[in-house]
DNA sequence: CCTGACATTTTTGTTGCCAATAATATCGGC
DNA sequence: GCCGATATTATTGGCAACAAAAATGTCAGG
């Protein structure tokens, strides 16, 4: 059905394949805050049109991943220590909400999950493992979220989340964090797990304000780059 | 500089005329939730171009005020009840935070700006004047942010706000409403000026809970239609 | 009278070209 | 030789024509 001769892409296919590539380029660090896209050069490197890449622009933009300039065009958004903060508060309030209504609404093939998740973590810790602890952390906040069902908030989330990716990544694994966000993600879990919507907000909350400290610590000696995105 | 001559905008300028054109008619209630928007006829509405259209469907979009269906065109977004409650919920944790922030930060200027609100707002519901009531609802909820100084929740307030303003439409002005709303605000104030972050903070939760319960409460009986957004 | 295929029309999506704008380089004056 | 004005270039913004898709209307067959 489509072309494809030459293998340009085309339709709405196109715009997205923009979009994923861009924002995965941002997320993992290839393109640096502040950097320019110019729109010439997408449309080469994607193998699309001007107008997908426009097109395309205009989603990253509302997903606050890159910003446009008039008639300068876009370029990777940088998000200041300060602003980082700002984002992870909200992050603060919004999971606390969720955590509640999981604590509200968990039933027990739900509880069933959280726990071995909380135990596969322990052990995760106990013996080092940081790529499965980061796994793990990730099957967490993805649980406790379907199990709390606020797609608004959840998506409001994410959307915070992948604007501070690149503050996360310098303090993700580094050493001796694990052993500070373990007994924060426990505490997550014991609040769901009691039906206790007020602990679960609250330890939810209290996680956090952890990742806010350790963000805030980090920011004058800059840790290690590295690749998962464990909180 | 700009042409004009037969009175077609153009420049950056012309996709704003359309965002805010749109926007105003949505929140007004012109347009109704599932009403088609063909560009074709925005396009001769607004005297701009169908690209200019366009662009400003897919700012309308990220702002969730509009949905964009493939090949289908846009419509006004319907929202449930259901997801109505579920915005509510968000922007209740997060009116929470910015209060809380507030009562941190709050200086002896702002202090009295919100005294003379409070004060204004008692005597406007003492003499049943809801027009000033709605107008320094909104004044207390721009000065709490603006001394909470949390742009990031600011804004996703005020968008998540935009997206049930017909829901809030149904609720406000409604009698008695104001003499609900009226200790809640002030409760939001006082925990402000005592510097009691978590004490403004559950006031402003429950303000907002407050605006669930009436609103779920008005779904099965649907209120007159009014022009202010107090709520 | 209903049903299904086909043609028509409406509406959106895409492309290529031209204009406007900002950054850069060049040139003349001091 | 340095500074400011002007020309050049690179890049984005906008427009109109074109193509594709979906919805609608029409008509023949049962």
């Amino acid at each position: 059905m489509e072309s494809e001769e030459n293998g340009v892409r085309r339709g709405a296919e196109a715009k997205e394949v923009v979009v994923d590539g861009v924002r995965a380029a941002i997320l993992s660090g290839e393109l640096s805050p502040g950097q320019r896209l110019v729109e010439a050069e997408l449309t080469e490197l994607f193998a699309v049109t001007r107008g997908s890449v426009r097109s395309a622009f205009a989603d990253l933009t509302a997903e606050g991943l890159v910003e446009r300039i008039p008639n300068r065009g876009v370029r990777v958004r940088r998000v200041s220590v300060e602003e980082a903060v700002e984002i992870l508060e909200c992050r603060g309030v919004l999971e606390g909400l969720i955590a509640a209504r999981a604590a509200m609404r968990v039933n027990d093939a739900q509880a069933e999950q959280l726990r071995q998740i909380g135990d596969g973590m322990q052990a995760a810790v106990a013996s080092g493992d940081v790529l499965t602890y980061s796994r793990l952390n990730s099957q967490l906040h993805a649980t406790v979220s379907e199990i709390g069902a606020q797609p608004v908030a959840a998506d409001l989330i994410t959307r915070l989340r992948s604007q501070i990716v690149r503050h996360q990544f310098q303090l993700s694994l580094r050493p001796g964090r694990p052993q500070v966000s373990l007994p924060e993600h426990l505490a997550i879990i014991e609040g769901v797990l009691a039906h206790d919507a007020a602990r679960a907000e609250q330890a939810a909350r209290r996680h956090v304000e952890s990742v806010i400290a350790a963000l805030q610590q980090g920011a004058e000696a800059p840790g290690t780059l590295v690749q998962a995105a464990a909180d």
